[in-house]
DNA sequence: TAGAGGACTTAGCACAAGCGAG
DNA sequence: CTCGCTTGTGCTAAGTCCTCTA
């Protein structure tokens, strides 16, 4: 079970939180709230308290300091020459504009086809501006970031669109593949085979081995097969353990394997089908323009997966019916028909939402919206709507910090509450936090913090330890303004203990509402984007405007970084992460020693060389016998085994053709020239002496191929850098949502990157505002 | 004035597609 | 050309914040 470390488990919460039993002997358990308690200590300070150091006016605010104490390491190597690709990159973009123009006669002759043509475009770099020009050439297109912005409280004026792509009904399994209970196959009705079916789909996943998720599925399975009268065959289910579904599991196993297995003329076919049934739902008409619809296809039936400890994962998330869909569009427009005998839920004509469909989903009773897709009109105005409130920030931040930093003495608990608070929102770009309830995990932001979660060591140490969204482990030792020490102590006095709020007085609401008096439309997450985007703009202006575009992107990269720790932005460490460093450390090594052999084949052609230049050779002891002896039986090894699969690859091709397979002596042979090596190699250990290919007979060929191997060296240490910072760390977010685009934009205008080499294609599509509206001199 | 409901953004994961090394 | 890893995208869960209602 490969969990990641990150992510708490059930157990460890129960663990670490209050526990039921020590609440019932508490004075104040009467409260309707279990855990997270509200304690409320006295209202206004005394002067004890309110008192104290004068403002240090240690300049501490800026979450650049947050950065500081997370000890973020940006690499700061100094690449030499590092960029070998940049001129075939060159040559490719070249290529592709000779290509995209054939494509771009045919999207005009057919401009329906346009994705398809897309999809069917493997060059990227330049596929943007054809379909720019394309668009141009058709139909003026619509560049919404340079109108004015009148009134946003209604969304369109006309919407047409073809509804929803409802799942595929259910397709039986075969009537040998069965649930088995305590031994005997069980024939359940076609509603609970699809349920079981779920399940057995993901029998070896961490989910089907979680307890909870078995217990939920299993109440939801049980009363779906009620429901449609039981198994067909007598059989009585009642306990989880006694259900075998591995059958079912082999079953869909399989067909996972068969589509993997289809080449890939069938899955071009397959692809091309799907993308014909998709069509109609792919686009929509606002106010006249064609626009893309993001997600028109209904959620399919499944089990429920919630992340963390969820107390509701595993239920059935049941099937969506067209009855429970609500459309929404203009009253002129046609309405889309229903699938045969079923008819819309509801159709409405509401023009103040964004929405074009909607329904309700079971496990929560929450609304799931059908949406523009990001590169919309609407979802761009949006976006360029939020960097720019967050950017109005910029004129007040000055003033609430000032602000936040008083009233951290003001003599009300909550007016202490609700600066403490800011502080942490600003400094450590906390979530605002919003309570929860007992159906969810048990993940908190500021607000919602409890006394657990926060560890105090004088003078000003701060330790934070919780569970943010997703149940991403916030994990944080910090030093904090000594005022906000004082506070936070405050804050956890007795009556308080493990389990009550720490911010007994505070919401979001109240908050937000004290931040609308700064400025208007302030709340707690704009601080996120703010000080995101600052950080980035300020990381940015760092860089110095010089070396290859490698180079340039590494440290862009190290910049995205540091944005996205500060936002706590992680992922999980990949399967083979810790097997794919060790190769790489390993494969420098080999390069390293390689290089070694050549100087010292080099000294053996000309011992005038050393005398020359002492320091290139210094690296000539650096390698001990056993540490050589471990590379070459490293080298002998891989080449073993690279033979041995070759071997068998080529004798089951052969098996496939009917032909003759190749006799274990034909292996034998190719191990024999490897036995060969090693013992040249033992050889070399042994004596000293090297004996290079022939080829390298001059003292400036072998200097050369040094040269050579240096550079693969460079690269490999900068790229396993790279990949050891990044484990953990995931830039996507904070690119998608924080760090204003326009940044990335100047910087790639100002230090000559192409634009593809930081946003994908989507990206670029979801950007275009921002590509085509900031210059090199865009500042944040 | 809290709490529910509604509408929107933000988030990591799973899987497919792409791509470079051998 | 194949294999195995990386990257990109789709999916949908999980937040925030606002509005409506009793």
């Amino acid at each position: 079970m490969t969990i990641s470390p990150n992510r708490a488990h059930k157990s460890k919460n129960l663990e670490s939180y209050t526990s039921d039993e020590e609440e019932d002997d508490m004075p104040l358990s009467q409260a309707s709230i279990k855990k997270r308690r509200r304690v409320k200590i006295n209202d206004i300070l005394d002067d004890d308290e309110g008192d104290g150091d004068e403002d240090e006016d240690e300049d501490a605010t800026l979450s650049s300091i947050a950065v500081k104490n997370k000890k973020q390491k940006i690499s700061k190597i100094k690449v030499e020459e590092f960029d070998g690709s940049s001129s075939s990159q060159e040559k490719k973009v070249k290529k592709s504009k000779k290509k995209s123009k054939k494509v771009s006669k045919k999207m005009i002759s057919d401009p329906k086809n346009e994705t398809k043509q897309e999809s069917d475009d493997d060059d990227k770099p330049l596929k943007k501006e054809v379909s720019t020009e394309l668009e141009n050439d058709e139909e003026e297109e619509y560049k919404w970031w340079e109108k004015q912005n009148e009134d946003d409280s209604i969304k369109w004026t006309t919407l047409k669109h073809n509804g929803v792509l409802l799942p595929p009904p259910y397709e039986p399994l075969p009537s040998h593949v069965k649930l088995y209970y305590e031994g005997k196959p069980v024939d359940l009705p076609l509603e609970a085979e699809e349920v079981a079916g779920f399940f057995g789909a993901m029998l070896e996943t961490d989910h089907a081995k979680n307890p909870t998720f078995q217990k939920n599925f299993f109440t939801d399975f049980l009363h779906v097969l009620e429901q449609n009268g039981g198994t067909k065959n007598g059989i009585e289910i009642k306990e989880f353990t006694k259900c075998d579904f591995k059958k079912i599991f082999d079953y869909y196993d399989l067909q996972r394997e068969a589509t993997r297995q289809k080449s890939s003329l069938e899955k071009k076919q397959i692809r091309l089908e799907r993308e014909k049934a998709e069509e109609k739902y792919k686009f929509c008409e606002l106010d006249g323009r064609k626009e893309q619809v993001g997600n028109f296809k209904v959620e399919p039936p499944g089990l429920f997966r919630g992340r963390g400890a969820h107390p509701k994962t595993g239920k059935l998330k049941r099937r969506v019916q067209p009855e429970d869909i609500v459309l929404n569009l203009s009253e002129d427009a046609p309405i889309p028909e229903a699938p045969a005998g079923h008819q819309w839920g509801e159709v409405r004509h509401d023009n103040t939402v964004q929405w074009l469909a909607m329904w309700k989903e079971n496990i929560f009773n929450s609304l799931k919206y059908v949406r523009l897709a990001a590169n919309s009109s609407l979802k761009g105005q949006n976006d360029l709507k939020k960097f720019e409130k967050a950017r109005q920030l910029k004129d007040h931040i000055d003033t609430i910090r000032k602000d936040y930093r008083k009233r951290l003495k003001n003599k009300f608990m909550l007016e202490r509450q609700k600066a403490t608070a800011i502080y942490l929102i600003d400094v450590f770009a906390l979530r605002a936090g919003g309570e929860k309830s007992e159906e969810e995990a048990d993940t908190v932001g500021c607000c919602s913090l409890r006394y657990e979660h926060v560890t105090l060591k004088p003078p000003n140490t701060v330790i934070f330890d919780f569970l943010g969204k997703d149940s991403i482990r916030y994990y944080q030792q910090v030093e904090v303004d000594k005022q906000v020490f004082k506070d936070l102590t405050i804050f956890k006095r007795p009556p308080k203990q493990p389990g009550h709020q720490l911010f007994d007085r505070l919401d979001p609401s109240i908050l937000n509402k004290h931040l609308q008096s700064y400025m208007p439309g302030l709340t707690a997450k704009v601080f996120r984007t703010y000080n995101a985007s600052k950080t980035m703009q300020d990381q940015l202006d760092l860089i110095p405007n010089e070396g290859t575009v490698a180079e340039k992107l590494l440290r862009y990269n190290a910049a995205n970084r540091t944005v996205a720790i500060l936002c706590n932005h992680q992922r999980t460490v990949t399967k083979g992460h810790a097997q794919s460093v060790e190769k790489a450390n390993m494969k420098i090594k080999e390069l390293e020693w390689q290089k070694i052999r050549l100087k010292r084949g080099l000294l053996q052609l000309d011992s005038s060389e050393l005398k020359k230049n002492k320091a290139y050779f210094k690296e000539l002891d650096d390698l001990s016998k056993e540490d050589e002896a471990s590379i070459h039986a490293h080298i002998i090894e891989r080449e073993r085994d690279r033979l041995h699969k070759k071997f068998a690859r080529e004798n089951d091709k052969k098996k496939f053709m009917k032909e003759k397979e190749l006799p274990e002596s034909e292996l034998k042979e190719w191990l024999d020239k490897v036995e060969e090596k090693k013992k040249q190699y033992a050889k070399e250990l042994k004596t000293n002496v090297v004996e290079l290919r022939s080829s390298l007979n001059t003292v400036e060929k072998i200097k050369a191929q040094i040269e050579k191997l240096e550079q693969r060296i460079l690269t490999a240490t900068i790229q396993l850098k790279d990949k050891e910072e990044n484990s953990e760390v995931s830039l996507g977010t904070s690119k998608l949502n924080y760090i204003d685009p326009r940044l990335n934009v100047a910087f790639c205008k100002k230090y000559n990157v192409p634009i593809e080499k930081i946003f994908t294609k989507t990206l670029r599509d979801k950007f275009k505002w921002a590509i085509e509206s900031a210059d090199e001199n865009w500042r944040f």
